[in-house]
Order: C-alpha cells, then sequence, then structure tokens
DNA sequence: TTAAAACATGTAATTTATTACACGTTTTAA
DNA sequence: TTAAAACGTGTAATAAATTACATGTTTTAA
C-alpha cells in the first residue's frame, strides 16, 4: 500500500454530517477542509464508486431542474462504523510538511543573500492574507460560544489554523527585521 | 506535469553545499531536511540518473575498502543555474499540510466526545517529543552566533520549525484544558 | 435573450510517492 | 570470529495525486 487513503476517511466523515455529491465534496477542498487537505474531483469521483462498492455509502439520484442527474451519496451503518476506527486509531505519525519556502530557504547560505529580502516578504504578504482570511472565517463560521460547541471540532481545527498562521506571520517579521541593514 | 518537481531542487541544492553520493542524499531525507521533506532511495535514485543525463549533475566512482563503488555526484554549472532560478522564482503557492490528526479532530462534533481526551493527549506527546528533539538540535548544530551566520538558510528553518512544534504544544495544551470535566 | 458562471459527472494520461524486492560490501561490537 | 548493523545501489509493483480531456445542464446577471 502505498500511503493509508485518507481521502476515504474525509469522504466518510463529510458524509457523516450529510449526504452530499461529488462536487459538494469537491467544494468541501476548497473551504471547509482545503486548509488541511487537497483533492480535485478526478480523485473523488473513482473513490466514491470504490466506497459504493465496498458498501460503505450508497447513493439516490435525484432530479435538478429538467434533467440534471445528481447523486446524493449517504453513508451506511458500516460506513459509520469504518470512519469511527479511523478516528479511534492512534495516530502517530508526523506527516512532514513540506512547504516549499521553506525548502529554498535551507539552500540559502547566507544573512547577505541578495534574495533574502524579497523571499521573506513575498512570503509575508500571502500568509498575512491568508491570516486575515482565517480570521473573518472564523468569525463568520463561530460568532457565538453556542456555535462553536455544535461543531467542536471544526471550530478547533479552524482555530489552530489560525494561530499557526500568527505564528508564521511573527517569525517572518522577526526574521526580516533580523536581516542586516545592507 | 503533476507536480512540480522538487525533489531535483533538493538534491540540486544538497549537492551545491557538498558532493554526495545516493545514500548520503537519502540520509538528509533522516535528518536535516526530513522535517519539511521526505522521500526515499527508490526516488533519489532514479531522480540522479535523470538528473545526469540532462546535465545538471556529473559523478565519479570511488572505491571504498576493497571493491565497493560509491557514486560521488557533482553539481555542473548549468545545474547551479537551474538551482538558482528556482530560489528566485517566486513561491506563490502555500501547500496544505496534510496533519491526519487535525483531519480526525474535523469528525468530532461535540466537546463531550469521549474519545477526544485521549486523542489530544497523544499527540501532545508526540510533539512534545518532537519539540525537545528540535531544540537539541538547534542546540548542537548552532551553538554559536557564527554558526548560524555561516548557514544562516539551515539555522532560519531549523528556528522555525522549533516555533511551530512549540504552537503546536501549547494549543494541545490549551486544548486539552478547555475540555469539560467529564 | 444570451452568454458566462456555476453545477454536475466522469475518464485518461502522467507524475509522484511508498512499499517491497533484490543484491552485495564494509564496519563495528559482542 | 562472526554476526549484526550500517553502507551502498538499484528495480518493480503499487498507490496516490495532479493535470488534462470530455461532455452536458442549470442558473444568474448583463
Amino acid at each position: 500500500m502505498a500511503q493509508k487513503n485518507k481521502l476515504q476517511f474525509i469522504i466518510l466523515g463529510l458524509l457523516n454530517q450529510q449526504p452530499l455529491t461529488g462536487y459538494d465534496l469537491t467544494k468541501a477542498f476548497d473551504t471547509e477542509i482545503g486548509e488541511f487537505w487537497q483533492a480535485q474531483h478526478s480523485q473523488i469521483y473513482p473513490q466514491l464508486k470504490r466506497l459504493e462498492e465496498q458498501g460503505y455509502i450508497t447513493h439516490e439520484i435525484t432530479i435538478s431542474g429538467e434533467k440534471l442527474e445528481k447523486k446524493l451519496y449517504h453513508i451506511t451503518a458500516i460506513g459509520q462504523t469504518l470512519l469511527g476506527s479511523w478516528i479511534s486509531d492512534g495516530t502517530p505519525d508526523l506527516t512532514a510538511t513540506k512547504d516549499e519556502f521553506i525548502l529554498k530557504l535551507y539552500f540559502i547560505q547566507t544573512n547577505r543573500d541578495p534574495r533574502l529580502k524579497a523571499m521573506v516578504q513575498e512570503q509575508l504578504q500571502l500568509h498575512t492574507d491568508k491570516l486575515t482570511h482565517l480570521q473573518q472565517r472564523l468569525a463568520t463560521v463561530f460568532p457565538t460560544k453556542a456555535s462553536q460547541t455544535a461543531n467542536y471540532g471544526h471550530y478547533l481545527i479552524l482555530q489552530h489554523a489560525l494561530g499557526r498562521e500568527d505564528y508564521y506571520v511573527n517569525w517572518l517579521n522577526q526574521t526580516l527585521s533580523a536581516l542586516p541593514k545592507r
């Protein structure tokens, strides 16, 4: 096995909250979960097929408009069991974060490198934007204590992502300040 | 093209510091760079072959002991050019951090979930260990200001990884404390 | 009303990554 | 001295992920 096929569990987890189409699932990776996982529809549709073959999900066909068929997928009982066992299982492997900028940084030998400043500034812009975006999402999605408790895991990971970006931005600022003046 | 083939640049970057064998490169992913990228030898040897075919690296054969042949790879001038352009190019894409624990957390609905506490505690242990490990590495690899300046990029990313783990541990502790008492 | 954007579902080709298979040498410590 | 660990280099099989190809419907806004 080449990896652990986490996509299947993500799909099960999302379907456990509510029935969704392949298209809905695809969109979920642009917002909700996109912070922590990426997947394209070309990966999702075949995975849905496999999950259904294995009995973890089923689908019903609904008609949108005149004739557009939508496949609305539901999780089954054994699907819920599989999801539950994945969550309950330990998670002992900390995957390396594949951060291309950090990778490039590694190959910079000296703090006098003329490229350094622009590189850090670019990332500062990107991560500041992301931080702002996450702050807005947290505020709009979880405005009240009640809303936070209602979907606790989601709240936690958004808050985690926010804190992570906050650290990243601070570190970049600090790194920029520490750069030699000329 | 399926991705950007960053592995080739990592190899070039490492060879730019000093000539290395495939075996040396493989080991680099266990220590140095393993914090930010992973690769197995089965990926590295074919990549070395391709880089050599394209003229970005060359190798010389040295004999270790009686007859063990080692291929010591060197970066070429055009290899250095390629490496330089990769570093100089912008890095506008922030890749999603594929964190399985965070993924699982997303599917936890309520803060009363009985699995939550053990899950957070496990991660706390793992990340605390990692934090300790990084602190020791930073202290041993970069004990002096001079050593930090001598290999600035490496210093920066180690320090970044350390801060990241520190945040993670703090967040986990905070999350654990916020859990309802029973 | 009509064109663009969004909705909706798939497959094919290619690349990247992991695990497994395969073989042999040198060094180190019991 | 001898067995295990580390050194050293490769290929094969498989799985995961990205990009590209392919097609059609419905909604929305100009």
